[in-house]
DNA sequence: TAACTTTATTCCAAAAGTTGAATACATTAT
DNA sequence: ATAATGTATTCAACTTTTGGAATAAAGTTA
């Protein structure tokens, strides 16, 4: 493997789009056949031009397209081992977060296991119709 | 999912230390057994003063730990689910070359097709014995 | 001890990433 | 056309990352 393999440099662009926790939520949301933009805003519970911004990353490094539904834009992972990648840091730090926890058993509550979901209202076509 | 949720914050600084085409090769030559730094220097030929800064930032990430034998030091995998991270994003990246490349059909010649190991004569001791 | 080998750290300047604010753009409704 | 809604872009400040150079630190050998 070369020093500047382009596989290489590839997976790194990848993992560099992925490295940042609202990017990496978004792409969690974006799950179960994609999400609004308006969605994405109200459930990180972010100013909009930053939801957009951090779209614009995914979209340039080619983990997510866009399509324009009248006046709202449907954003979709591209591709659906994008989600495995997603899956395997979210694996490996919920792994690490339980080893943590382990050794600091110093009888705190014990939390809520699951994960949540969504803080505000929202009225994108698909939280809306129901 | 809290804004702010310690797991994905996580996940965010794992894929965050992945990020970088150094770092990647240093990890995927981690996969047996781990690595002396010398080794990783002369297999990425890059400057050991550097190799030395791309394995404090795993090191600070949690994904390698030391180990000094003499004169040596030792990098291994602090957790072999760190290489499925890695494995995910590889298979990935090499998934989009394929199709970038049928997509650029224009009789290139075919390249190869493994992927290369090493550049320079390494004297670490994994390397010497032999 | 001195010399040598291997690895780690510090300093620093350049480059890249991040964000709020403002604004532009696209689409639909009035 | 104007207004309203949803999304994208630009700008400026700020923080972080990166890498070369120099040097320190740890361990070994003579």
């Amino acid at each position: 493997m070369p020093v500047n393999d382009p596989l290489t440099s590839d997976a790194a662009r990848i993992a560099r789009a992925i490295s940042h926790p609202v990017r990496l939520q978004i792409l969690d949301e974006l799950r179960d056949g994609g999400a609004y933009v308006m969605h994405l805003t109200s459930a990180l519970g972010r100013p909009q031009a930053n939801i957009s911004q951090h779209l614009m990353v995914l979209r340039e490094a080619g983990l997510v397209r866009a399509s324009r539904e009248g006046m709202t834009v449907l954003y979709q992972v591209s591709d659906p081992q994008v989600l495995t990648v997603v899956d395997a840091l979210l694996a490996l730090a919920e792994k690490r977060m339980r080893q943590r926890e382990r050794v600091a058993e110093a009888t705190l509550e014990p939390g809520r296991g699951g994960r949540r979901r969504h803080r505000g209202k929202c009225r994108c076509p698909r939280c809306r119709q129901q």
